[in-house]
DNA sequence: CGGATTGGTGGATGATTGTCAAACCGTCCC
DNA sequence: GGGACGGTTTGACAATCATCCACCAATCCG
C-alpha cells in the first residue's frame, strides 16, 4: 500500500508558496483539486474526473504540474497510479490554505 | 479620499478565484502583496516596494494584473496612484484565503 | 504469447506572459 | 508656459505554457 512506489515529489520542507500558487492558477488543476479534496486516491483517467474533454496526455501534464508543486502524491500500483492530496504536508506549511481553497471552491467559483 | 477616482476593478462578486490564485502565482505580485499586508495605501514607485531591480513599467503590469484579478484597488488623486488591499472583499468572497497567504509568506517562502 | 488497459513521452503549435525600452499623458509647480 | 514628476501605454522579444497528436512502455489477463 504505502511502501509502493512513489512519483519524485518535493520534501515537505520544499514546498514553495509561489509554485503552489501557480499551479492552482490554472482552471484545469482548480478542479483536480477539488476532486481530490474527498482526501482518496483517484486514477488518472481524464473521464473519471469530469475531464472527458482534454487529451490523457494534457491531464497528465497537469498531475505532473501539481505533484512537482506538492500538491498531489502519486503512488504507482501495477499499472495504475493513484493520485491524492497531500493534506498534512500543506497544513503543516501553510496552515489553513487548504482549507481557504476548498471552501473558496465548493461556495460558488469551482 | 474614498471618493477619488478609482481604476477599473471587478465587482466583488465577479472576483473569480483561479484569476486571483494566478495572479498570485508569481513572486513579484506575491511580494507585492505583503508590501500591501499592512493595509496602508502604497505608490506605485518600485524603489519604495523593494522592486528597485524592476523597470516601472513591468511594475505598472503587474500591478494592473493585481487590479484587475480584484486584490488590490487603486486610488487615484491627482498625478499619484494609492494602491491598497481588498482586504474586506477578499475576506467576505474567500474567508481564511487572504489570512492564510499572508501567514504563509510571513512564515519563510516570501 | 498477444491483446487490451493505463498512463507517460516528445514534438509541434498557438497563446500567454514577464521584461525592457521608449514614447506618452496628466498633474504639480516655478 | 514649461519642466519635472508619477505612471501608463505600446511594441518587441524571449520564455513559458496548455493543448493535441502520435508513439511508447509497463502491466495485466486470457
Amino acid at each position: 500500500m504505502t511502501d509502493d512506489e512513489r512519483l519524485p515529489q518535493p520534501a515537505p520542507a520544499e514546498i514553495d508558496l509561489v509554485t503552489v500558487l501557480h499551479a492552482l492558477g490554472d482552471p484545469v488543476r482548480l478542479r483536480l483539486l477539488t476532486s481530490y479534496a474527498d482526501g482518496a486516491e483517484h486514477s488518472c483517467d481524464p473521464r473519471h474526473l469530469g475531464l472527458e474533454h482534454l487529451h490523457k496526455s494534457t491531464v497528465s501534464h497537469h498531475m505532473r504540474v501539481l505533484r512537482e508543486a506538492g500538491v498531489t502524491t502519486t503512488r504507482v500500483a501495477g499499472r495504475n497510479r493513484y493520485v491524492s492530496l497531500r493534506r498534512a504536508d500543506l497544513d503543516a506549511r501553510f496552515p489553513g490554505l487548504l482549507d481557504a481553497l476548498l471552501a473558496a471552491t465548493r461556495s460558488r467559483s469551482g
